[in-house]
Order: C-alpha cells, then structure tokens, then sequence
DNA sequence: CTTGACCTTCCCCACAGGTCAAGGTTGATG
DNA sequence: CATCAACCTTGACCTGTGGGGAAGGTCAAG
C-alpha cells in the first residue's frame, strides 16, 4: 500500500506520515524499487495508533512514549495510566486558565455599552491593568 | 529609556519587544546616536497595553486590531465588545474540546488496572479505536 | 585600559503540520 | 508506443510566538 492509501485509511495526511517518520516515531518505511514508500497491515496500525493518540491530545513526545509502551509486551499498565493520568492534569490545568481568562473577558464585556459611542471599559482595563492578576 | 528596562517594568521580554516592532505591531522606537532603541511612557503604556491583552489570551493579531481600536478616539465600543465576544467564544469552544478529551482519557485511566502486569486498557483502546468519535 | 553589563542584528530551534515546486513512477487510455 | 492524469519523491518555505545563542558595538565604573 502506497503511502496516499495509507493516509486516506488512517485520517493522517502523507506529509504528516512523513513526518512522523522523519522525526523518529516510525520506522522508516519499506520502499519498492523506484523509492515509493510501502505500508502493510502491521504498519496501518501503528499509524491509527499515532492517529487516536493524537486526537486525544498528546503531543508527539508523549505519543513515542505510549508508542513504546504498546510495544513493550513487558511493560506495567501503571506506566500507561501515569502517563494518561499526567496528560488529563495538563488538560484541567489549561481548562482552568481558559475559563478564568474567559470569566475576566465575560466581565469585560457585561460592563461594556457595546453601542457607538467610542467610550469602552475594556480598552480602559486593558490599558490600566487593574483586570489582571 | 533602554529596551531591558521597558522589558522588566512591563513583564515582557527585550526579544518579545523587538519581535512586536518587527512584525509592525509597534511603531519603530527612537533610536540613539548608537542605535540603541528607547522607550518614553507612551511607549510603555502601550507594552503593557499588549501584555495584558496576550494575558487575557488574544492572539497578536487580536491585540493589533485592539491597539487600533484603543488609539482610535473615534472607535465604537461595539467593535471592541464584539472582539471580545468572539475571543470568548473561542475559548468556550477549546474547553469544550479539552474536557471531552479529559473525560475520554478519565474512562479510560479509570479502567485500567495500573499494576505491574502489561494488559492495558488505556493502550487497547488506542489501538482499536472503539474511544474515538 | 579593562571588565562586565547592556545593546544590536542575524540565524537556528521548537510544534504540528500546510503549501508549493520540480521531477520521477505508475497505470490506463488512444 | 505516446501521452496523460494521478500518484509518489525530496526539498524549501510559511504559519505563530517566541527562546537561545553567536558575533560584535556601546557604555559606565574601577
């Protein structure tokens, strides 16, 4: 299977399977004779492996990692939910920020005329920086 | 006064200004004989205009289209309001996201074992497919 | 004069790819 | 066989928001 096939069936594109090639997450691939990369059922599962991964919002990083692990009939499920466990508090942690940052705006906004006079309480905190921590 | 000083009484970094005055969201800043660049009040209320809007979470190009508004005496508050509301609702749209990726990632930790033993869940689930919309 | 702190410009690095170019392969058609 | 479209290859450059550091100029104090 040509690398255009391989991407159509996982939902990567070939340049980002290129890419994880090129940065070391795969193997390089098999090539045929005139260069074409070549991908086979066992390989179709690591990408869709890298896919899931990736759409549960691990970086790259973290993706090699699990990528290991999966890899390594040895290796203890506690490392796995560690390492979910630590992606998860990143993720509240980038929760909370937003939702403060997005309170702060929603204040913002409730105390702004939102009409055509060019007076605006947002511009004025955003200038004198009493709406910051 | 020199960039190091403006950087440290506005939070910013000397880089992080220059980087603002490259991109044109700074007027170029006066210059010595020497070609040191230097800073007045105008010029610091004006980076600390721009760290707190890139605190509150907008973009460069946000903060720029804010900058205008702000220095434009004749600007609608609407305007300022409706960027606001907009930036609000991206961030409601990326907790969103984030959560839905926490509670996927939360079932699955909860399943798993996390023991010394390989079987895993959490990397099952990877691997198949069955956690993603 | 020397030293050290500060400034200047310039380039490379990160993430996670997108986009485009120039050229080689492959397979199907006329 | 010629040709054409669709596919593949590498490579280079773009995004956004800076960090890090090199090479060299400037300034003030000792």
């Amino acid at each position: 299977m040509n690398i255009g096939q391989a991407a159509r069936q996982t939902g990567l594109s070939a340049k980002m399977i290129r890419y994880y090639e090129s940065i070391g997450l795969l193997k390089p691939a098999h090539r045929t004779d005139s260069g074409y990369r070549v991908y086979g059922a066992d390989d179709l599962h690591t990408l869709a492996f890298i896919k899931r991964s990736r759409d549960l919002g691990f970086s790259l990083d973290e993706v090699g990692r699990l990528l290991t692990l999966w890899q390594d009939r040895q290796r203890a499920s506690a490392d796995v939910k560690a390492l979910a466990r630590q992606h998860i508090e990143a993720l509240n942690q980038k929760i909370l920020e937003l939702g403060q940052l997005r309170d702060t705006l929603q204040d913002l906004v409730e105390h702004c005329q939102g009409d055509h006079r060019p007076d605006c309480p947002i511009l004025k905190e955003l200038a004198s920086g009493s709406c910051c921590a």
